[in-house]
DNA sequence: TTGAAAGCGCTAACAC
DNA sequence: GTGTTAGCGCTTTCAA
């Protein structure tokens, strides 16, 4: 047999890339099977329609071979990627990776690839990444949160780019609609975690947050809290609502040093972010305070964090993976032409462990609500 | 003007795509223009060639049209993606987010695009994953860990795909190279882990271990302490080398139990990874065990955790940032034809905190050389 | 059942 | 300087 060793015939034009010896086309194939590249197309496509002996030789070639199919000659006549953009906030902030999870397997299970960016809060280089991510022939684009120019939804429009939003503001995404989106009910998690706090007998409460700069979700937080805290007719000093710049342990120490700092102690702090506890945990160690003793702490989001803290963490839970998997099938089914829901807010649920309990002068105490539900 | 609305040309086979209206093309920009579609690309890649005027009047219909250049059709001529994927063992360890951050911030500054794919530590899916990804036309595959399938390095060698390894097994890569490799020195670090605490003092080290399975990196470290320990001339019994089946809570306390359950109780611990020590310190808060009084503990990794842990955690700093950022580089050199090392061991480092102290029965305890360095 | 040929959107010779 | 044209690797009519 003369084509035992196919080495590339010597007149061949084909550019070899520059990375190595050049790779096997159909061409290839359906000169080493002898039949043309429709058939050899058929075989890997729709098998029934070539006669047995003939898909037979073609698949030995391929084999031969080691054909991979070019998929991007084949999204050039589908039109269509298989593959999907996700842009991110930050990876620095690891509570999206549990989301990010949900989405690689959905995509993972229906075939799709997934295209990540960071844009690191910056609107306009999330803008810049949505482009560069139609470019390369998006099928669709997953949207993390509801800061961005205003550029991007016009940019989505023209394009008719399927696309989803997730972690959006309720507010933002009523207010300037950008197409299917999920939420979570970042509000409702912290007048829920203030009306634990309340219904513990708690009158002083205080509220520690993360950067609330381009962080609508933290920022809706941080808001709910100190409006449920008034809602209850309680006072919320302006000492008491303390900002974090970060969430490591200085930057959250400083912050509630200010909190602890302050001539009226709150019994009670509501956290934006269960990373937040560590910081203001050590902080109360440092100061011999006893949690939940001398002060209950309650969180948000029901990260690994809290199930290890030291009380462990009574949190609101958030459903970050079932946000993930919604918004990757939500753009699935755009893709398919399904319509999913414009907007849906996923329930958060409060986590009761050890970090909440009775302040130690309560009248109303109702200390044997307190259960833990999980752990 | 009648292009004014330039709606497709009533006769035009130009199939829509299923999800909307047809793209503009740069042959839609040529005729808006009233020039060669030979002049619109240049004007988006050599502009100096053409002439102002016509350079002016393309500019004007390629924002006119929102034009997005198709990445696929150029793709297909450069036979180049400028993407490259990279394949995880998992993301529900979140270790490795670090360092997918470093190599997104890599490649994004490059101009690449990155695809990932999450094998879940089956090497039968990694391999699938890097065909499809071959497939897709990456320029390159960032591979993580070192526990393949035999087929996996010759699938890459076969279709000649730049690739890198990171968070190798050093052994592995020496005996079944794969490639350039960067790696952890996951033994020299639990060396270093026991050599602190038999510095200390301990002579009764206990070794507390993740899941091993498919997961050279740990059982590296696993080995490496027992190895160690012994160097030390001490002895190892098996009740005090505990593997847990999870990083959880609950997995993680089932196997501290076991270590402090024996009749003979050691006075320090070392860990595979800073994880495990918040089961263990639950478990010993407990039994009213203190860290470091009653027992120390050192960690392995140095993730945010250990920063947070009560009392914070002495450990074994591991460089994953710099590692995702040294493979990320090392396949750009790649591409570009650069040959990076072959495999790059990359340092650990001590990070003494506050869950290391000398026994309380220590004979050779030198306490005053143990102070904290970071925090 | 198969093959020839026309593109997908773009770039790169090669003429003019 | 600019236009014409030949592909990149593949799928898909359309004939045979």
């Amino acid at each position: 047999m003369a084509e035992t060793r196919s080495k590339p015939s010597k007149g061949s034009k084909r550019a070899s890339t520059r990375t190595g010896a050049p790779k096997a086309t159909i061409k290839d194939i359906a000169r080493a099977a002898g039949v043309s590249v429709a058939t050899v197309s058929r075989v890997l496509n729709t098998p029934d329609l070539v006669v047995a002996k003939k898909r037979q030789a073609v698949l030995r070639a391929l084999r031969r071979h080691d054909y991979i199919p070019n998929q991007t000659a084949r999204s050039m006549i589908s039109r269509r990627s298989r593959a999907i953009g996700l842009i991110l906030p930050t990876l620095a902030n690891p509570v999206f990776v549990p989301a990010i999870a949900a989405i690689e397997q959905e995509l993972d299970r229906a075939g799709y690839a997934l295209l990540i960016n960071c844009c690191e809060r910056d609107p306009a280089r999330e803008l810049a990444q949505a482009r560069t991510l139609i470019e390369r022939g998006m099928d669709g684009l997953l949207i993390t949160g509801s800061e961005h120019l205003p550029d991007l939804p016009a940019l989505l429009a023209r394009h008719r780019i399927p696309h989803v939003s997730q972690d959006v503001s309720q507010d933002i995404a009523l207010d300037k609609p950008m197409g299917p989106s999920i939420g979570l009910d970042n509000a409702g998690a912290l007048a829920a975690a203030v009306d634990h706090l309340h219904a513990c007998g708690h009158r002083r409460i205080a509220v520690l947050s993360g950067p609330v700069h381009n962080t609508p979700s933290v920022r809706d937080r941080f808001l709910s809290a100190i409006a449920r805290i008034r809602h209850h007719g309680l006072i919320c000093p302006d000492a008491w609502c303390a900002v974090s710049d970060d969430y490591d342990n200085h930057s959250t120490r400083i912050a509630a040093q200010r909190l602890l700092d302050c001539g009226e102690q709150p019994t009670a702090v509501a956290l934006t972010g269960d990373l937040l506890a560590l910081g203001l945990i050590s902080e109360c160690r440092a100061r011999s305070l006893d949690i939940p003793r001398d002060l209950s702490i309650i969180g948000c989001g029901d990260t690994n964090m809290g199930q290890y803290a030291d009380p462990p963490l009574t949190t609101i839970h958030m459903p970050f993976v079932e946000m993930g998997r919604a918004a990757a099938r939500d753009l699935l089914s755009l893709i398919e032409d399904r319509k999913p829901p414009e907007l849906s807010i996923l329930p958060h649920e409060l986590v009761i462990r050890q970090s909440v309990a009775a302040p130690a002068n309560a009248h109303s105490a109702k200390t044997g609500r307190l259960r833990t539900n999980r752990l």
